[in-house]
Parts: C-alpha cells; sequence; structure tokens
RNA sequence: GGCCCGUUCGUCUAACGGUUAGGACGCAAGAUUCUCAAUCUUGUAAUAGGGGUUCGAUUCCCCUACGGGCUACCA
C-alpha cells in the first residue's frame, strides 16, 4: 500500500494498565505510521465516568515509553471535548440525520425482553423516527429526557478493511443506534467518528471486535459529512483456551512484562509476529527492522494464540543479541541498587560471561549471585556425584597448593595448573573440574570454569574451595 | 436467535490451482563441551468434515461443524 503520511491512532480506555492486546494494535498502529513515514496519535477515550482512571492514563503512557512507541503531538482526551461533541449532535439534530427519541428505558427493556424471549433479536422499533413538531415540542417544553437516534438509511452498505477485503452488510440487520445519552453525552460510535475526523486520522487500525462497529460510524460520517477513513482490523489476541486474552492467562499487563525482565524490542517483537507475517524466515527484529518491513496486508485474518515459550525464546535471542552495557543499564533500570557495591567494570563481566544463559534480565540477575557470595548451599545431585569421597578432597587440596604457589592469576593459568594436577594424577580433568565448579559456585551450571576463577581472583577461589573441603565429603572418610 | 468474520503441525506461520505441504517455538534423540546454556544435525506433528468446479484442489464455490466478534443510554 503507498498511503502517503498517514495519520494513525491508539486510542485506548483508562479503565485499567495496557495490556497484550492493547500493546499490539499501539505496535501495528506506530509501525504502519512509521513504516509510511506518517504520525501516530494518542487519544485517551476517558468518558466512561465510572471506571476511567487518571492513574491508568499515566501507567498507559509509561508503557507506550517503555516499549519505544513515541507518539506524536499531544494527546487528544475525550474528556476535554464535550462541547465539540454537543455542537456536532445538534448538527445532527438539525440536517434530520437524527431524531430524538423520548421511548423510557424501562419500555425499551420490556421490549427487547419480549422480543428476545419469541424470536432471539431485538431492534428499535423507530417509534420516534417520526413524531410531529407538535409532539416534540411538547414533550421538549415538558422537559421529557430523551436521546438522540441516528437515522439508519436502508441499504447496502460496503467498506474495504485492509486485512479482511471487502465486507458487506445491510443496514436493516442495524438499528437507529442512540448518538447522545438522555444525559446529552454522546457514544462511542460518535466520538470516535467526530474524534478521528478532527484529528485528521487517515487509516482506522483497531482491533476486530470493532467490525461491526464500522458500518455504524461510516454512517455517522456519512451523516456529518466527513470523508470515510480507511479501515483495517487486527486479528484478536488469545490465550491457550482459546479464549481471548485476559488476567485469567496470567501476566497481561505490559507492566509485568517489564518487572519481570523482559526487554521491550523483545516483547514487541514477539507482538509484531502474532498476526503478522514478516514474509522471510527471519524471526528475531528489531523495532527499526520491523517498521521497514512492517505491511499491514500481511496480517492474518484469524485469531492468534498467545505461546510464552516463544515470546521466552525471543527475549533470549535478543538478551544474546544486546551489548553487555546495555543489559547492565536495563538491570540497573529495573533495580536501581542492584550490586551496588559492586565495580561497574566487575558487574559488566559478570554479565558478559552469563548473558548467553538468561532469557531475561531477572534471570541474568539470578543466575549471577554466585559472583558476589559464597556458595550458601550446595547442589545436592552434583555432591553427590562429583565429591563421593577424599580422594576427590585430595585432589582439591592439591589444586589449591598449586594455585597458591602461581604466579599471575589468569584463566589460561589456573586452567594450566588444574590441567597439571590432573595429569600428574592421572585422570581426566573433568574429575577435577566438577567438584571446583561446585565449591566455587554451589550449582552445576554456569559459564567456563577457569573463566569464572579468572573472575573471582584468588582470594575468593581459595576461600571458597577451603569452605568446601571443610565441608565434603558429605559422609564417611 | 440474527448479522459479520475466521478454520494448515500442540502454538506462530509458508506454499502463481501442480511441493516429498516448508520454516520457527515446543518436545525427543544425537553431535559438541568441564557443567549448564548456546550452536549444529535428525526426528515428532497439520490442510476441520462433506459436496462441487478442474486433468489436478491447502488454494476457487457451496453446505455442515467448530471457534470468535457484535447485537448497551460501555468503549
Amino acid at each position: 500500500m503507498n498511503s502517503k503520511n498517514p495519520r494513525v491512532r491508539f486510542a485506548p480506555s483508562p479503565t485499567g494498565e495496557l495490556h497484550l492486546g492493547g500493546a499490539r494494535t499501539a505496535l501495528f498502529n506506530w509501525l504502519f505510521a512509521r513504516h509510511h513515514d506518517g504520525q501516530f496519535l494518542l487519544r485517551i477515550e476517558d468518558t466512561d465516568q465510572v471506571r476511567s482512571r487518571e492513574e491508568f492514563t499515566q501507567q498507559i503512557f509509561d508503557s507506550l515509553s517503555w516499549l519505544g512507541l513515541a507518539w506524536d503531538e499531544e494527546p487528544l482526551y475525550q474528556s476535554k471535548r464535550g462541547d465539540r461533541y454537543s455542537e456536532m449532535i445538534n448538527i445532527l439534530l438539525a440536517t434530520e440525520d437524527s431524531y430524538r427519541c423520548f421511548c423510557s428505558k424501562e419500555e425499551l427493556t420490556r421490549k427487547r425482553e419480549e422480543a428476545q424471549s419469541e424470536s432471539g433479536g431485538y431492534m428499535y422499533d423507530g417509534t420516534c423516527r417520526s413524531l410531529s413538531e407538535e409532539l416534540i415540542s411538547e414533550k421538549l417544553t415538558s422537559n421529557h429526557p430523551f436521546v438522540v437516534r441516528l437515522k439508519v438509511p436502508r441499504t447496502i452498505l460496503k467498506f474495504r478493511d485492509h486485512i479482511y477485503g471487502e465486507i458487506q452488510v445491510n443496514t436493516e440487520e442495524i438499528d437507529d443506534f442512540i448518538v447522545a445519552r438522555s444525559d446529552g453525552n454522546p457514544t462511542y460510535n460518535l466520538v470516535a467518528v467526530i474524534d478521528d475526523h478532527d484529528m485528521g486520522i487517515t487509516h482506522v487500525i483497531r482491533g476486530e471486535d470493532h467490525v461491526s462497529n464500522t458500518p455504524k460510524q461510516i454512517m455517522v460520517y456519512e451523516a456529518l459529512g466527513f470523508p470515510i477513513p480507511e479501515f483495517a482490523h487486527l486479528p484478536m489476541i488469545f490465550g491457550p483456551d482459546k479464549r481471548r486474552l485476559s488476567k485469567r492467562h496470567g501476566a497481561t499487563g505490559v507492566q509485568e512484562y517489564r518487572d519481570n525482565g523482559y526487554l521491550p524490542g523483545a516483547l514487541t517483537n514477539y507482538l509484531s509476529l502474532l498476526g503478522w507475517n514478516p514474509d522471510t524466515e527471519k524471526e528475531i527484529f528489531s523495532l527499526h527492522e520491523l517498521a521497514q518491513s512492517f505491511q499491514i496486508n500481511q496480517v492474518q485474518k484469524k485469531p492468534a494464540v498467545y505461546d510464552e515459550k516463544k515470546l521466552h525464546w525471543i527475549s533470549g535471542q535478543h538478551i544474546f543479541n544486546s551489548t553487555v552495557n546495555d543489559l547492565f543499564e536495563g538491570i540497573r533500570k529495573m533495580n536501581p541498587d542492584w550490586r551496588g557495591e559492586e565495580e561497574d567494570e566487575f558487574l559488566i563481566e559478570v554479565i558478559e560471561l552469563l548473558k548467553l544463559r538468561a532469557k531475561s534480565l531477572t534471570e541474568l540477575q539470578d543466575i549471577s549471585e554466585y559472583f558476589f557470595e559464597d556458595p550458601k548451599s550446595y547442589d545436592e545431585k552434583s555432591s553427590r556425584k562429583h565429591w563421593k569421597d577424599n580422594t576427590v578432597s585430595s585432589l582439591v587440596r592439591q589444586y589449591c597448593e598449586t594455585l597458591n604457589t602461581l604466579g599471575e592469576w589468569t584463566e589460561d593459568g589456573v586452567e594450566q595448573a588444574l590441567r597439571n594436577v590432573a595429569e600428574d594424577e592421572g585422570i581426566s580433568a573433568g574429575k577435577l573440574i566438577h567438584p571446583v565448579r561446585l565449591s566455587l559456585s554451589g550449582i552445576p551450571a554456569g559459564p567456563s570454569l577457569f573463566a569464572m576463577m579468572g573472575l573471582l581472583g584468588r582470594e575468593t577461589c581459595l576461600r571458597r574451595l577451603e569452605l568446601a573441603l571443610q565441608r565434603f565429603p558429605l559422609q564417611g572418610t
């Protein structure tokens, strides 16, 4: 598609934190804007007085910023636009594209229930569609409450969706829906249109749950004489149970991912693959690369199931591709006090040794503990396997002695020393490597033993070996 | 109930109407290695069902089934 400088928007309601579905919608809008050199705008749909909370607005901003989805211009707040909406409602009334409906809520509810028990379906019957002038002014002077309904024209309405293709609806299936409530406030299908128009939105990219709203909104555009934007509806994101992703499915808030140590680039990478086909076998993309290759018509029609395992894998790839400095900064951003007593240089070397083994910033922190603290316990299985008896102890003791006499403490030096001991004793190096590793880290996993030792330094290594010697073998002599 | 949309390995996804239906995650096995991880190799596993159209359907059409969305004085 060769849209020139499109303007798109993300329009969340601040009734909760930014969740994965919203983040994906925001991301695709952002990618579309960036790809076509357009603008990505924000609109806060805060007209739901009951559920909207200001703190959520801030959280949404924070989440978007964290994801790297910067927006253009100042966000638009619907709560500040009441006058504009009233103006448009009056125009709609004046042009007779809409009308006042004096039917009471109770009356309508009754009719709906009746209809539903009989045929199952209900649409407003148009009772007030053509009331006489006299009746209307009579109701108005007596302050009879009313809503405003759009006069839905009878026609076959078609629109083109960039993802779903052509969609056709018979508007006879749509009743004269309400555009203004009895308190004068406009409803969603009206404000969305007014705002999108006023914001100069050229492409409305939103969730698939809005497909059925689209014909209604198109009728509003027409009634208002506004040009109709283009539409693209994104398929839903499901949980593993094939139901719309929600809190039930565990972590769904963007902030939870941040707090769990995922890199923003990993999340956007994963989210982009949820419903979009990059048209290459490549799977790991930076946000910038995504923007370059994003094509809205390569978006899938069917809903995608969220798969945490794949996200985790992608996260690991991003960690691996990150520079140690970025990872260090990332950890400090999460956790400003992280190992504050250590030299930055040392921390960075620790990260260097571990980044291949971690899938998130949190894991990176978790598996680095032994670089800073002597082991509090030793992996039991490994202890039994690699330090069965006193012969191991004597080997380790011998290694300690060699280390004591070692000149300069280097990775190569400690390795050579170990291999010499092993050779002298006629055993494989592994026989000694395992117990030494256990002594130093307490666990049977980790980077190259000698790299570890090089970084830990002579003093720490010898202290830990001594500690282990006092403790092992666990039983017998 | 009505309207709209969808359906390829467990999951994310490829395949001008002609492929041994491909890749990725996961899982399993092997290689490698001082362990773990990473990496590499191999394996596992899919066109929802039924009708058409066609020399030939994953691909086009219809029906059924299943799933989802909407059907508010929510957004």
